[in-house]
This record gives structure tokens, sequence and C-alpha cells, in this order.
RNA sequence: GUCUCGGUAGCUCAGCUGGAUAGAGCAACGGCCUUCUAAGCCGUAGGUCCUGGGUUCGAAUCCCCGCCGGGAUACCA
């Protein structure tokens, strides 16, 4: 039990025992003591004066000298205004220093077979586009968010849903078969998703050219568009693709395969990994049945020009489309048949959909429908909501060539990483396998901390001249800072000195000491936090606070150097601790931090 | 129109399940490398927490009317 609960239940106690009242645990409002007071833990003691009828000062004095009295950890206390400040015994904190230094697996709680199985779907690309710096953001924050999950003690099945198939695809086969002169990824040196990705632009300036035409000749804009020789083209190889046309099928599966190839390169370079990939060409036809049942149980109704619809006006909604009145299948339709997919497949106790906030309507209208079918897990969806990465000129638009493409950024950032550390002349003596290395780890702890530590549901600011910045909070900073403690570490160990891992509980702390074992005390807190508000920002703001304070420590305080070998002792276990905590952090945000930099 | 998310320092963001003088980083200015890594540390300056009401002993935080911005909103996925 931690501190925490054991005095927030002996303050149950003292009001009881004070003033004769039985209280909610939940009136008990616990928080750090701020830096400039005396103590670890503060109560607020304004919700009890109306149960004391006494002054603030009072009550809390009462609630004070109860606790210093049946609570052995609490050695003092001090009274500030309606702030009741409670000093915690300094070897409390030894003790929590020692445990956590000598757990392997601090803060992260380890799943048993009663472990509930969430999967998590996310990245979600299109086969017609290389990854650019949104589909950057969803990665990083389903593999984070999985990796949160996990750590609070759930398994975690990570699936990704490709969407292979579609009019867009068929884009880019019209103008590769058109305008690709057999161009493949092996004769032409560029990477597949790039190359297929390229098509689909040159399909988009061919189409508009057309229309252009097209107008000039006297049709309408909305003529054009329906008539232009590139878009009747594309629609040909979707009905092709549906008849199941060897040669379109060919095709189609050769581009894909480019296109996989090349992501495989991009979900490796940002170190992400999915467990179960599922493909729409495989699974959008199986919503339709459910649809049809629904349809025939009442739950969905048909018009007249025989397309189904959901009525969801009782739940303050609209109507929503299900099946066109050609028969064919939608968006909702395909999300209705993939998610009983997945439930048939695993044992699924929680679904979490990591999909931009854009569709936010759309899940809502999928777990109602879920629930309406009568699959029980339907209302427990849950959609990871997360905001747009916007440029400094707005919104990315890849018709507009205005996208951050995600290889570039992190071929870019790898740049930057290296010149910065040749400057500084930081990994001499490595080799230059080991210096690529960690100029990728510093370029890729940049990107994903500045991407991770703001709120998942906010939209963001990515500013390619300002953004790349390796000093403050930064990701660089902190795996600076861990590369400092393994350089201490590595010294003390040349040296030869022993670190004795059970300080005895006599040991004397400083207070920068102190508050870096508070600080260290909070993380599975942190973890636990980051669980229930489904947020790596919680963990990356926490981190960037514990390396601030130990980089302070390290300032004020010399580890090596001291002579007293007991207090040299001690700060090696800190730092060893410290370093542990922040190298467990950055797992968890799917950050990895190097020996030196 | 309706629904939804946001608005905190010049910029990017924390803080938001109500608590003590609203915090960081960047940018600006000034200090600290013969001592464990200066990708660091210390300091100065910078705020009507969008406006206005309300609830409360106490509001950046909760509720309401506005204003501004993003997104969604019946046959793209």
């Amino acid at each position: 039990m931690s501190i925490e609960q054991i005095i927030s239940e002996k303050i149950v106690e003292a009001i009881n025992h004070c003033y004769q009242q039985q209280i909610d645990s939940k009136l008990v409002q616990l928080q750090n003591t701020r830096k400039e007071f005396e103590g670890d833990i503060t109560l607020v003691v304004f919700p009890f004066l109306k149960i004391s009828k006494k002054s603030p000062e009072q009550t809390a004095a009462e609630i004070g000298d109860y606790l210093q009295q049946n609570v052995s950890e609490v050695e003092k206390y001090n009274v500030v205004k309606g702030f009741l400040n409670l000093v915690i015994s300094q070897s409390y904190w030894v003790s929590v220093l020692n445990s956590a230094n000598a757990d392997p697996k601090f803060g992260l709680t380890q799943a048993t077979e009663k472990s509930k199985l969430v999967m998590v779907e996310y990245s979600s690309p299109n086969t017609n586009k290389p990854l650019h710096l949104g589909h950057i953001r969803n990665n990083l924050l389903g593999f984070s968010l999985s990796e949160i999950l996990k750590a609070n003690g759930n398994k975690v099945v990570k699936t990704n849903i490709v969407n292979d198939r579609g009019i867009h695809i068929c884009k880019s086969m019209y103008a590769w078969k058109m305008w690709g002169n057999g161009q493949t990824p092996e004769n032409t040196g560029i990477k597949g998703d790039h190359l297929v990705g390229d098509f689909y632009v040159k399909f988009d300036q061919e189409y508009k050219k057309e229309i252009a035409e097209l107008v000039a000749q006297g049709q309408t804009k909305e003529e054009a568009e329906q008539n232009a020789p590139s878009i009747l083209g594309a629609r040909e190889l979707l009905l092709r693709w549906e008849a199941k046309d060897p040669e379109t099928i060919g095709l189609w599966k050769t581009m894909n395969q480019w296109v996989y190839n090349g992501f495989d390169v991009t979900y490796k370079e940002l170190g992400v990994d999915f467990d179960k990939i599922y493909y729409e060409s495989e699974t959008y036809l199986y919503g339709k049945g459910e649809v049809l049942r629904g349809l025939a149980e009442g739950v969905f109704y048909q018009k007249e020009d025989s397309s189904v619809w959901a009525d969801l006006t009782a739940e303050g909604l609209d109507h929503k489309l299900l099946l066109r009145s050609d028969g064919t299948s939608v968006y909702m339709t395909q999300d209705i048949g993939t998610a009983k997919e997945r439930f048939q497949d695993y044992p699924i106790d929680k679904m979490v959909y990591v999909v931009g906030n854009e569709q936010n309507y759309h899940f809502q209208v999928l777990s109602i429908l879920l629930d309406k079918l009568g699959f029980e897990f339907g209302k427990g969806l849950h959609h990871f909501s997360y905001g747009m990465v916007e440029l400094p000129q707005g919104k990315m638009k890849s018709r507009e060539g205005t996208v951050v493409d995600a290889d570039d950024l992190v071929a870019e950032m790898v740049d930057v990483a290296r010149r910065t550390s040749e400057e500084l002349g930081k990994l001499e003596g490595y080799t230059p396998e080991q210096a690529a290395e960690t100029y990728k780890m510093i370029a890729l702890g940049a990107l994903k901390y500045f991407i991770l530590k703001v709120d998942p549901k906010k939209n963001m600011l990515f500013n390619p001249q300002e953004s790349i910045d390796f000093n403050g909070n930064t990701g660089p900073f902190i795996q600076y800072t861990y590369a400092r403690i393994r350089s201490v570490l590595r010294k003390a160990a040349d040296r030869e000195i022993e670190i004795n891992r059970t300080l005895p509980a006599s040991t004397e702390l400083a207070l920068k000491e102190l508050q870096l074992i508070k600080s260290v005390s909070q993380f599975p807190v942190t973890v636990k936090e980051a669980g229930e508000m489904y947020s790596p920002a919680v963990i990356a703001n926490y981190i960037y606070e514990l390396v601030k304070e130990f980089n302070q420590f390290y300032h004020e305080f010399s580890i090596l150097a001291e002579e007293n070998e007991t207090k040299r002792n001690t700060r090696l276990v800190i730092s060893e601790t410290v370093g542990k905590t922040i190298k467990t952090g950055m797992k968890i945000l799917g950050i990895d931090v190097p020996e030196r930099m």
C-alpha cells in the first residue's frame, strides 16, 4: 500500500476520532507539498471545517497530531492556512528508493491469465501513397498507447487494417498503366510506396487537365468531372477488380506489394509493429450480411430505391446509410464487418481504435449500430481520437503537395542529429556503425517525443524549421541525461567502485536527493494515470520533470568525486534508479536511450 | 443549422477529477566549462488563463450566454 493510501485511511480515522463523524475517503484531498513549504504530502483541510466547526488552523493541527501519533511514517507536520503539510520520515523514502532500485519491473504491472485483452487498431494506411506526418502521429500514439496498456497489466494485440482497395487505388493503377512506362521500384530505385504515390499525384494532374479541356469544350464542371477519360478509366479498373479480372488483380497485387515493401521500411524506421494485419480487400464484404440481418430483424429500414438505412434520431443523431441502392457497402458497413470478425478471431475485452478526431461521428455511430445489432461489445468500443498535425501554412493536403513525408522527415532529422553530434565532438571512439545508430536514436527520440508530449486530443503545430530542436523539453535532452548517468556508472565500474544497493534506513538525504526519490516514487502512479487517461503525454511530461530534477542534482553534487563513501554510494544508487526509470518510461513511449551521446 | 473539440507568455505546450504567489521549453538579455558529458546549470524579462455571468470558503480548472478557430454532419474510405 502506498503512503498516500495509508495516510488517507488514517485521516478518515482521525476525523472519526476527533469529531465523531464517519466520512467518505473521497473527501480526503492529498497532494504533493509545494516545494516552497516544508513537507512531503499535504492535506487540504477546508472540506472538514463543516465537520470540525473549528478554524482551518486548529482543525489541521488536530488531524496533524493524530497522524503524528498513529502513523509511524509521519515524522512531524506544519500548518499553513488550511493546508496540513506532513513531513514523512527519511527512512521511508530510503525504503522507497531501495525497492525501486531492486525491482527490475519498477512501475510496470505484469499481465496474468486474468488480464484483459485489448486490441489496438492503429496506422490503417491507404496503399496509394506513402506515409506522412499525420500517419506518424497515429503510429506513435498507437504504439505508445499499446505499451501503456501493457505496462498496466493488459494483454495487447496491435492490429492494422490496410485500406488496399477502392477507387483511390485504381487511380494509381490507371496512371501507372497510362504513363508508367514499366517503371518499378527496382528499375527506378524509388521506394515502392513513393513510386505508387507519384502515380497517384500524376493521376490527379492529368485528371485536372482533362477537366479543364472538357470545360473549354463547353461541358459544365460537374459533367467534366464525370466524363474525363482518367476517371472513367479508374472506374473501369474498379469494376474489373471486383469482377476479379486476372490482369487487373495482378497489377493490383504487384503495386500493393511495392507499397507494402515501402511501408515495412518506414514502420521499421519508426520502430512500430503489429501482431495482426487485416486487409480491407478481404473483409469489406463481411458487413453486408450483418446489415441485411439487421434489416430482417427490423433494426434497419429500406427506402424505395432499396438502399438500407439506420434511424438514429432516437439517439439524437441522423439517419445513416448502410447499403447503397445498388447493394454495395459503405465505409460503415465494412467497419461493422471488421469488428465482428475481430471479436471472432480474438477473445477481446476491449477494442481501441486509434483514428483521428475527424472520425468522431463515425465511431459514435459505429458503436450504436453494433449495439443495435446485438453485439455486447458495441458499447465498449473506444475511439482514441487524436488531433491533426498542422503546418505553419495550415492543414496538410497531399494533393497540394504540402504534406511532410515520413521518410523525408526522419532522414532530415537523422542528418541534423549527425551534424549536431559532430559539431559537439561527441561519440569519439565509436565505430561509424555505432555512431550512425546513435544518430538515428537521437533523431527518432526528438521526433517521437515532440509528438507524444502533446495532449493527444489537441491539434498540434509542426514547424519544420523550428520543431527540430535538441535543447530544452525534447527527447534528446532526456536521452542526454540518461547518457550522463550511464557515463557516471561506467566510470564507477572502471574504478571498481562497488555499489551497495540496499541503503540503510538511517541514510541521510540532501534536499535535492529527497526530491529525486519522491519524483521516482511517482512513476508507478504516473503509468497508471497514463493508462486511465490513454495519454502518452502524461508519461512524457513526467519524464521531463524527473530529468530536469536530475540535471539540477548532477550540477549541484559530485557523485564520483565525493570522498564520503556513504554519500557517494547513495548518489550512485539514486542515479542508477533515476536512469532505470528514464529508460523504462521512454520505452513506454517507444523511444530508445543511448549509452553515450 | 446541429453536434463536437479547442482558446493559458511573442511562439510551441504543461497545469484542467476545484486548492497555496499560473509553470516549462523556444526566442531575447546576462552569468557558469583546468573538477563525473555545457545536447547542461543559474538568473532577468515576459500573463485581462478569449469576454461576461454563476456555483464555492476558494475557479485557468465546474455550469451557463456569447466571441474566435478546428472537425463532423445521409450513398469517399
